[in-house]
RNA sequence: GUGGGUAUGGCCUAGUUGGCUAAGGCGUCAGAUUGUGGCUCUGAAGAUCGUGGGUUCGAGUCCCAUUACCCACCCCA
């Protein structure tokens, strides 16, 4: 019979378990962080309508679907999580409550050429809050006490959520009548740090038609640096020229105003001018976020504000906030950097009950105690011997062995060993249960900053 | 989609101007050690050198094609 040599399509993440159980950390964090603020899980089809996903249509997306046919039937797997929330919002608005908070941790496909840190199916952590009709700007201040909430719990504290309003920017580039090219420009000026200030300029003056006078004034705006409150005030100079300028500028001011509310300390979040994400549907606030040790990752978050979610299907307008979290780029970085915690728990199973009696019945009745204590536990049957049994414990990294063999049962007791440590010591199972929980139940973070 | 590079046991690599049974490390399995894993030592299994063709007395090595993968750009998470 002729073998088929196993593989894995390139841009596709497949673990190994200990790396897998990372990774869920990753996600139960998420879930319970997002849940915390009154997000509603949402999960919707990975496959779709083709004529529903495409929608928007757009270049890029038409190029990096996976789109097949079966049937009569035109279908296409997601790429995105925002499309398909659009869908779920038109099609059950009236069913919904408004200001509508979900959340969604699901995988998207793009069919286009995998890279280091680029994959075809990757996972992304959403959130978003949709109104009917009207949006409070409180929710664009939410966003980033979220953001900061979760990569707290993710262990870090060296990150910086960077904001701005493409309303300031789009009201900026009126002034200097170039409205129309505003799109070319923001994508250009979103790469200031990756290619730098000339590079920018040559793009702006070659590709954008833009004078030279008018890319040096726009490169002399986006260098306001400084902290928020000076980039703040360095905006007030521009007031009163231009009604959507000015009107960012509150928006920004907004969300800034009510971040020490939020828990949300100064070092990490700044106004950054030269923020304006690449895409095209945000009409406001903008986010981004970036490890501060790290900034070669680029941005690990990024979301904003927009006007209308799901104009393509209902009349109805429903504007919206949202962020989005590529997790599977994120786990990938954080693990080739060495950056994931190595005492975190990656084992299936917090102990590993070792019957050494042929009646397995003591063993079965005390793996049960355990779990009934809320341990993970499993329970080696195999027939081995005693030697293969504790190699076997030791490859999984499981934190504990529990030894049952005559001498125990007898004294209806265990021996619960400390894989790390090599200790060992004759306990009741209820005593073994809270020694093995204590040390389940350390606080470690996911993410070891370094 | 555009441009460049790579391909040798499960993984990482060595392999000289083309020349004997393709070398090493990691891992796997067995034993030293029969109720105690990791460390050490000994041994074993495991490769039609990505695939197809060509040049040659002879190809892992040179040439052509092809496929897959990697990198950069584009775009993104």
């Amino acid at each position: 019979m002729d073998i088929i040599k196993p593989r894995t399509l390139s841009g596709f993440m497949e673990l190994l378990p200990d790396k897998q159980i990372r990774f869920e950390k990753l996600v139960q964090i998420l879930r319970d962080t997002y849940a915390s603020y009154g997000f509603a899980p949402l999960d919707t089809p990975a496959i779709e309508d083709a004529q529903i996903l495409l929608a928007k249509g757009g270049g890029e997306t038409e190029k990096q679907i996976y789109r097949f046919t079966k049937g009569d039937s035109d279908l296409a797997l997601r790429f995105d999580l925002t499309v398909p929330l659009a869908k779920y919002v038109a099609l059950h608005c009236n069913e919904l409550a408004f200001p509508f908070r979900r959340f969604q941790i699901s995988k998207v496909y793009r069919g286009e050429r995998a890279q280091r840190g680029r994959f075809r199916e990757f996972y992304q952590a959403d959130i978003d809050i949709i109104g009917d009709g009207k949006l409070d700007i409180l929710n664009e201040a939410e966003i980033p006490a979220i953001i900061y909430k979760v990569f707290r719990g993710f262990g870090l504290s060296r990150f910086q959520i960077r904001v701005n309003n493409r309303k300031i920017l789009s009201g900026f580039y009126d002034m200097l009548g170039l409205g129309d090219k505003s799109g070319d420009i923001m994508r250009t000026v979103d790469k200031l740090d990756k290619i730098g200030a000339d590079k920018v300029k040559l793009i702006l003056l070659e590709d954008c038609g833009l004078t030279e006078a008018q890319a040096d004034e726009i490169l002399r705006f986006i260098a306001i640096r400084g902290t928020n409150g000076e980039v703040l005030s360095a905006l007030e100079g521009y007031l009163g020229k231009n009604e959507l300028f000015d009107t960012g500028v509150a928006e920004l001011k907004a969300v800034t105003a009510n971040l020490a509310a939020f828990g949300v300390p100064e070092e990490n979040f700044a106004v950054d001018l030269t923020i304006a994400r690449g895409l095209d549907y945000y009409t406001g606030t903008v986010y981004e976020t970036t490890l501060l040790d790290h900034p070669e990752i680029g941005s690990v978050c990024s979301g904003g504000r927009y006007d209308n979610l799901a104009g393509y299907y209902i009349e109805k307008q429903l504007p919206g906030v949202g962020i989005s979290i590529g997790l599977t780029r994120l786990f990938y970085v954080l693990d080739e950097q060495d950056l994931l915690n190595p005492a975190l728990p990656s084992a299936p199973a917090d102990a590993l009950v070792l019957p050494m009696t042929d009646d397995m019945a003591p063993a079965i009745s005390l793996a049960e105690t355990l779990r009934s204590f809320g341990l993970r536990v499993q329970l080696y049957g195999e027939q081995k011997k005693f030697k293969q049994k504790m190699a076997y414990a030791n490859k999984l990294q499981v934190p504990f062995a529990v030894l049952l063999g005559e001498d125990e049962i007898a004294q209806g007791l265990c021996s619960l060993k400390n894989m790390a440590t090599g200790e060992q010591q004759l306990l009741t199972p209820q005593e073994a249960a809270k020694v093995i929980l204590d040390a389940v139940n350390a606080d470690i973070p996911v993410i070891l900053e370094k």
